[in-house]
DNA sequence: CGATGCTCTGTAGTTAGCTACGGTTCCAGC
DNA sequence: GCTGGAACCGTAGCTAACTACAGAGCATCG
């Protein structure tokens, strides 16, 4: 089998880049890879392009974009449009510490409560669940 | 009306505790509130331990628990089960630190790139966009 | 008593990102 | 040429936490 360059199966191409054959069909539904051509009753063949192009999806979804802006983000792939691309960019910046902070507030709570049942071992009831019990408190920061 | 102690209908005893009427039957179906016996052909009516039990669910909820999660929860309602609850409580706390990693890493990555755009501003490409049509390097730690 | 609006019940749809399956066609090795 | 494993295709299922809807019954106001 040759895997140096071109004609991959869709196995092959899914496995360069980590991805399972189901994965890569559901982003070809998606419309994120394209369907290769299939000569005259065939199977597809991929190539160093799409391979690329899996990688740009992977890469951008593992700074946080969801399926849909990769695919904004694929149709600025030319690089040229600067603005646009870090307009998303920052959008999703602004998105991702709103949830640190939703998940520090957790944190800060939750780590509270278990410490609280560490002092309290012993006592009557358990505080993590009288906390919960009791009219809001560790959840309104308002 | 009368909204100061018993037989809530099922609208008023949702509003008291800020939730939607169907929120409150999803609830239900999940076996995490009771559906409470009504009358001959009659309507349900909900009452003070109804909304406490709603609010145990949210609080809980709101600290990062599943809906699973607080079902076991309420199965230790009682508060006499500290380390159950307390080690419910550390697994959830874990899950919360590494979704915290996760975050925090999306976050170094995204803003670098962003600022990379910005001082890159004029240069012929996308920073942010070259980076994901490079091999891999801000998506991998190991 | 009638109109309006709430409740009840079951079922189905939503979002995101896959994952699985069943039946068919294709391809590579022997 | 045959056989076992891929690829193909359409469709359906998964998780989580709701959300919506249709068609019925019930309640409240006037
Ligand atoms: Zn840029
Ligand atoms: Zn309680
Ligand atoms: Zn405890
Ligand atoms: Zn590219």
């Amino acid at each position: 089998m040759n895997l140096h360059n071109d004609h991959l199966t869709i196995g092959e191409f899914g496995a360069l880049a980590g991805v399972g054959v189901e994965t890569i069909r559901f982003y070809q539904r998606k419309r994120l890879l394209s369907e290769p051509t299939r000569q005259a009753g065939s199977i597809r063949r991929y190539g160093a392009t799409d391979v690329e192009r899996l990688r740009f999806i992977k890469s951008a979804q593992s700074v946080g974009f969801s399926l849909d802006e990769v695919g904004e983000l694929l149709r600025l792939e030319d690089g040229a449009q600067c603005k646009q691309a870090s307009a998303l960019a920052e959008a999703k910046l602004v998105e991702i510490r709103r949830k640190l902070a939703e998940l520090a507030r957790m944190e800060l709570a939750l780590s509270g409560l278990v410490k609280a049942c560490r002092v309290g071992r012993g006592k009557v009831a358990c505080p993590l669940i009288a906390s919960f019990h009791a009219p809001t408190e560790t959840n309104c920061s308002e």
